[in-house]
DNA sequence: AAACTAGTCAACCGCTAGTCA
DNA sequence: GTGACTAGCGGTTGACTAGTT
């Protein structure tokens, strides 16, 4: 079978760059008659162009609900989720990411997200870890599922993403939030209560030179999904991965199996916030050099941890449920006040530890 | 300031699959 | 069944830009 070529430069058909008046053409052609018919929409048009390099240009660059602008962290992990799942399937990945083009998308996993994988030691095609602390390769897509991480995002939950983002008490804050409620009752509540609250398995410890701290990483990505059903905090905090995965062989940061269990001392730190692949690290052992660093967010999927900070109310709810594993503490002394019973907002619960 | 290098991304190329006459 | 055509896909290219020497 002969094809003819779609664009022949024998008969004068532009290539390259478009200019704004060719765009204006192609809009307002695709406007008034809508899409299809590409191979004579160029001579219709009254454009000097092929039809494929036509319907290109209208798919990847002029299409109304084209998005443009910097991939949002969401995005990002939502395409090194889909690309788990479908490899170089760009189109099918397109699919997952409303406003995006496969095109995009594409330039965007060779020249943004393969380098960091292939930096934090992931190998981009495989999505196992290239090097891990453990000798173990431990697979990208176990790894987002453990992460439950979202993979379809709307324009609408985008654009509240980014509001929520632009939010001075968002995910951040959150995590100062839980910062201060690890600060302040860590030195208070015993190990089994801590325990209790994060993880059946207990925090897993790292010793850092004299001090003994439990670092917990929170990260960003988890302030993703919005629900309104609520997981009690003390099933929240340990559900899921500590029942399938042992705890420790997830998150032996320093990969000596060394973990203190007798900790007194909590802290939670928001080091891994801005970098949406910061939390792969803990799972497959490339923090070795950061022993403070362990992944709480191991312990919760997105879902559940939105809950803790999606609005003042769950996270009176999780202070609530916080409060009620205090009080029962035969050994802890703290009188605490719930703060659902203050004012419920940020700057009250904040103030509140602070 | 000029030359060079590396990164980015729009656009192109070659190919395949599906549809229709 | 065959050929023409269309649409779509993934890989590659090259123009442009920003950073570095």
């Amino acid at each position: 079978m002969v094809r003819t070529p779609c664009c022949k430069a024998e008969l004068g058909l532009k290539k390259g760059a478009w200019t704004p008046e060719e765009d204006q053409k192609l809009t307002s052609y695709v406007n008034r008659h809508g899409e299809g018919g590409w191979r004579t929409l160029p001579e219709r048009a009254g454009l000097k162009r092929c039809g494929k390099s036509c319907r290109l240009r209208w798919a990847n660059y002029l299409r109304p609900d084209i998005k443009r602008g910097e991939f949002t962290e969401d995005e990002e992990l939502s395409i090194i989720s889909l690309h788990a799942l479908h490899g170089n399937k760009w189109s099918a990945i397109a699919r997952g990411l409303p406003g995006r083009t496969d095109n995009e998308i594409k330039n965007y996993w060779n020249t943004h997200i393969r380098k960091r994988l292939i930096k934090k030691g992931i190998d981009p095609v495989t999505h196992k870890g290239l090097i891990s602390g453990n000798g173990k390769s431990e697979n990208l897509p176990e790894i987002l599922e453990k992460q439950n991480v979202t993979q379809t995002v709307t324009s609408d939950d985008e654009l509240d993403k980014e509001k929520a983002k632009k939010n001075a008490k968002s995910g951040l804050s959150s995590v100062r939030f839980l910062n201060r409620v690890a600060n302040s009752f860590g030195k208070k509540i015993n190990q089994s209560v801590l325990s209790e609250i994060i993880g059946s398995s207990g925090p897993q410890i790292t010793t850092s030179n004299t001090t003994t701290t439990t670092s917990v990483s929170i990260d960003s990505e988890s302030d993703k999904s919005t629900s309104s059903s609520f997981t009690p905090t003390s099933n929240l905090l340990n559900q899921k991965y500590v029942a399938t995965t042992p705890v420790s062989s997830i998150f032996d940061v320093g990969g000596n199996g060394n973990v203190n269990p007798t900790s007194s001392s909590s802290t939670f730190s928001d080091s891994s916030v801005n970098d949406p692949l910061m939390y792969f690290d803990n799972f497959i052992g490339n923090n070795i050099g950061d022993e403070d660093t362990i992944g709480f967010s191991g312990y919760l999927n997105d879902e559940d941890f939105m809950m803790l900070e999606e609005s003042c109310v769950e996270n009176s709810v999780f202070m609530k449920e916080l409060t009620r594993f205090l009080q029962e503490d035969e050994n802890n002394v703290v009188e605490v006040t719930p703060v659902y019973e203050r004012q419920d907002t940020f700057e009250e619960i904040e103030n509140y530890f602070g």
